[in-house]
DNA sequence: CGATTTTGACCGGCGC
DNA sequence: GCGCCGGTCAAAATCG
């Protein structure tokens, strides 16, 4: 259960991947115990309003030792705030379905899109793993639609979509132009089914992604931070959300005024927030499924 | 043969 | 208005 080592999980399997992590109750110590034990000396966990065009390489922290890797969560939602519509799940479905109708017309190239229907910004979550391969497994089953070159970079940034019907979590995996090893991925919505193969060995695992325990909290930006100081271990995530959850959930909303709403939580909170706002539904198979690492 | 990947074209947003 | 760039589409190619 290498959090960092994809690579290495790749070659030697039995891994954990994030979601397995991230599938434990919540960010409990086990997590930590985890990460600080085995994986990550340091890992940091970032959100931030970025401008649209942010390449990985702002988040990227060179590893200080060679399993080390930083987790970085990423939006832009922040962007169009004032966007933040009301696309919940149940309407991307909905347009979901007008999109297909619009793909079947062939191009006629979405005009549905409005200016006041500009595509909703779905939270998104980036973090870097070391690792040979790009596309790592995570247990989604997902499909390529596109691969473009970055700009700033000699990698392409490829393009993945998950391809379950009603499921339009995408993720984008590109590697580090600062440290080709590195692979940065950055998940974007939420899956709305389970994992649909649990992978046929440890090998199969090497990232579940993390992003599904940060879903959506209540406002169109989030900060989370999970410290444990006392383990030298530093998990922040900072996630910017471009629309409301559909459940009520701001218990621990705490405005950060200026440019966005951010919510800033600590370790012991955390916990409590991924528990209260149902964040690790998703992966709850995993843990109770989780075997043996 | 269905699913997935590749790849060039296209679109929209944004900065100048 | 124009060009750049990120993101997406979809036909063709490839794979299992």
């Amino acid at each position: 259960m290498e959090l960092l080592e994809y690579g290495e999980a790749e070659k030697s399997s039995s891994s954990l991947g994030f979601m397995e992590l991230l599938s434990m109750q919540d960010f409990g110590p086990s997590l930590f115990d985890l990460l600080q034990g085995t994986l990550i000396p340091s890992v940091q966990l970032q959100v931030e309003p970025l401008p649209q065009d942010h390449s990985p390489e702002l988040f990227l922290n060179p590893p200080t030792t060679p399993n080390s890797s930083s987790i970085s969560s990423e939006s832009t939602a922040g962007q169009n705030d004032e966007q933040t519509k009301e696309i919940v799940d149940g309407e991307e479905e909905e347009e979901e379905e007008e999109e297909e109708e619009n793909h079947k017309t062939k191009k006629l190239l979405k005009p549905k899109k409005t200016a006041s229907q500009k595509r909703q910004r779905e939270p998104r979550f980036a973090f870097m793993t070391k690792s040979e391969v790009d596309h790592l497994e995570d247990g989604y089953r997902w499909r390529k639609y596109g691969q473009k070159a970055v700009k700033n970079s000699p990698f392409p940034r490829s393009y993945y979509r998950c391809t379950s019907a009603s499921c339009n979590v995408k993720k984008r995996v590109e590697r580090s132009c600062n440290d080709p090893s590195i692979v940065v991925t950055t998940y974007e919505g939420q899956h709305t089914h389970p994992t649909p193969v649990m992978p046929r060995s440890p090998a199969a695992v090497h990232a579940l992604p993390p992003y599904s325990a940060f879903s959506a909290p209540d406002g169109p930006s989030a900060e989370m931070v999970l410290s444990h100081p006392q383990q030298h271990f530093n998990f922040s995530v900072l996630l910017n959300c471009g629309y409301t959850h559909a459940g009520p959930t701001n218990n621990t909303v705490s405005s950060g005024g200026g440019g966005g709403q951010s919510l800033r939580f600590c370790s012991d909170q955390s916990s409590a927030l991924l528990t209260d706002h149902g964040l690790l539904q998703d992966v709850v198979p995993w843990s109770a499924t989780k075997k043996e690492e």
